[in-house]
DNA sequence: TACGATTTAATCGTGTACGATATTAATCAC
DNA sequence: GTGATTAATATCGTACACGATTAAATCGTA
């Protein structure tokens, strides 16, 4: 019964807290026309322009059945483009417009705000960033591992 | 620019965690015919049966447009009866059916499944739990400021 | 070169998730 | 005690998110 506690609240942990950020975003993204997602897209572009939609995915542990909507609906706000790549037609290229480049500095205070909201010195961060990257790496050696 | 990467990490350490983790719990939920969140639920009802709606939407930060539907799928596959309260005819009661409750030990094996997933040793497991709770309650405070 | 296997996106169906709104029941004000 | 307000759930529209399938292009190899 005790083990059952831990597990339920570890796993309601990451969901919860999760979800607490997200009441963050939202009001912060919500005038720029973004749900977190298509941040999150924005957020790889931005790093490196002109990628693949299989590029991002990998990026973002996304699918195509999601990204191909949603890439589609950035593109409808003008912040992108879609091209078939040359040389593989099997490929779609995402660009960024001038707009989707001009909307980095409208977004450019959200960090800042997201970091503050967590409440803890840099290094108790970098500490928790650390845990949930061995966390995160453990627990998809396990998936793989039943996978296989 | 520093700032920026530690944030995004941060952020998308959660997100990319969570996402993990379900991965860890879709195999082990599949054959139980149910999905995270219909886990979850039953996780709640399993602690305390006989709730209304809005007590499980608290408990899991889940709005009745959440829900509504999926307990009612939860009906459907005979796992909770929903019924109106007597005394209170806006309420609807959600309780468990006895094929509900026999759920509860074909799952048992999934807490410790999940925790071993994880990999840390307890003491970690715990300290992680914290820190989590910490900054959950930071976020959710930032939030309700900006609301109010 | 030809043809089967692989890769890449897109499509489809199901299930969350939320905000806004609607609906119904209970409670409050006076 | 009735009308206004509040509370609880349900409904609706939009947007993820995934697995399974499809379609088209490329690659490997005989």
């Amino acid at each position: 019964m005790r083990g059952i506690d831990v597990d339920s609240m570890l796993c309601f942990d990451l969901y919860s807290t999760h979800h607490a950020v997200g009441q963050i975003y939202t009001p912060l993204l919500t005038p720029l026309g973004l749900t977190y997602p298509q941040y999150l897209v924005l957020v790889v572009l931005w790093r490196s322009d002109d990628l693949v939609v299989g590029e991002i995915g990998e990026r973002l542990h996304l699918e195509s059945s999601t990204l191909t909507p949603l890439i589609k609906r950035l593109e409808g706000q003008g912040l992108v483009r879609r091209t078939r790549d040359a040389r593989d037609e099997r490929k779609v290229r995402v660009t960024l417009t001038p707009e989707g480049r001009a909307l980095r500095q409208q977004a450019s205070h959200i960090p800042g705000c997201i970091m503050a909201a967590f409440g803890l010195p840099l290094d108790e961060l970098i500490a928790l960033h650390t845990t949930l990257g061995r966390v995160r790496a453990s627990v998809l050696a396990r998936a793989a591992a039943d996978g296989a």
